[in-house]
DNA sequence: CTCAGTTCAGGTCACCAAGACCTTTACTGA
DNA sequence: TCAGTAAAGGTCTTGGTGACCTGAACTGAG
């Protein structure tokens, strides 16, 4: 167990809105390298665990001290720990994933050392992190069907349609508005209130519904932060 | 990241075959702990990860060490981290769990130290291993229902009463007979010969379909050995 | 040799969820 | 007032599932 260093990366997913006419998409945040190894090449952002906290607590910690960025949603996705993952010594990483809704990912401040990239046209990245990112989005694409995560990139309130748009970019595929609509509406609950000004029927507005689990982790559950 | 210790533990399973008209079920090997903290109690089999092996090779050969078990699948469960799980220093622990056949798990010496118990009926365990046991067990019933993972635990060849009880007995249910074979068999082959013996139609003994993936890992894919 | 007992193998039927597609509703802006 | 647009709500077909039934193939008792 001599000389193991212990760290925690993660893969933060938010979505860039629709760029007239195209479709929103999937877009992480990366951090530059100012230190060898793979210096100047960009990478997940995270550090190391300090000894008085939590995996969950160091994956928030290093997230909001690199990009500013508070998750709604936080998840463990693996642990990577191949012997020759680091050229500078054997480290092995807990890596999370987690949603931000569009406000909160306004807030991470581009910069010279941190810059956004589409999810799904990285460059190369520093260590195993593109291997990283494939899986994250794997697991991202994997759990949008059977849970209810994409309510994790939304404010409080939202439409049908702001909904299947989220599903629509992540799974990068249209959707029939009416079917949509019918797998998810039993599992929300309508506001009474509409919004009008498009140039259409007013749409419904919905939240979600506290009495139904947002996902299933079976007995871990609750280390979410939804 | 000074002071964090870096273990791996496995969760084992394995059936025990039906014991006169009961129904199989499914068992998973215990070490007694000869030091503190929790001395006496029954833990996972574990250890630490030494410098030049992965973490699903320090895991193989914990297993192999402790409980002479050689897993015919293997995958990581989780990283458990919390700070205070171990009252003896920060741990950090990544947990695997494995299946063996029926063969294999009679090779694991019973003994002092050593001993098997029904996974849904366990003592009080050191450190948060009942927890971690008990999300072991979710994440086989639930792999049961969507991959292949039944397969590991049983031979190259078996028929489809096999298949059916070591499903029985995983997800504590009887399933019906027909409609079991209805889903199977498509992602089997048939040897061609059939089993004599039985007071009853000799059942055909089927072989894996070596073309259909066992589980979806996603980009992961190839860290299990079935 | 015959038959009862047992399980295998293969089928039917009703039901439900999902995809494709259509109609009506309700609003805005020209 | 009307054209355009998307919401809301429906129908129809298909495929998969559970419940259940029938015949096939074997063994062992009488």
């Amino acid at each position: 167990m001599a000389g193991i260093d212990l760290a925690v990366s993660t893969v933060i997913f938010a979505l860039r809105p629709a760029a007239e006419g195209e479709v929103a998409s999937v877009w992480i945040p990366l951090v530059r390298r100012i230190a060898e190894p793979f210096d100047g090449l960009w990478a997940l952002p995270g550090g190391w665990v300090t000894g008085d906290e939590s995996l969950a607590d160091a994956a928030s910690r290093n997230l909001l001290e690199t990009t500013a960025l508070e998750p709604s949603y936080l998840e463990q996705l693996y642990a990577f720990g191949d012997v020759d993952r680091s050229p500078s010594g054997r480290v092995v990483s807990i890596v999370y994933w987690a949603l931000v809704r569009a406000d909160e990912a306004a807030r991470a401040a581009e910069g010279e050392n941190v810059r956004w990239f589409p999810a799904d046209d990285l460059p190369r990245l520093a260590f195993d992190h593109n291997a990283i990112v494939e899986y994250a989005l794997w697991r991202l694409r994997t759990k949008l069907e059977y849970s209810r995560i994409a309510l994790a990139f939304l404010g409080a309130e939202f439409t049908l349609t702001d909904l299947r748009e989220v599903h629509e970019a992540v799974l990068r595929k249209p959707l029939d508005p009416a079917n949509f609509r019918r797998q998810v509406e039993p599992t929300l609950v309508p506001t009474g209130t509409v919004v009008s000004g498009g140039r259409h029927r007013p749409p419904r507005l919905y939240r979600y519904n506290h009495s139904i689990e947002l996902v299933d982790n079976g007995p871990l559950g609750k280390e979410n932060t939804p």
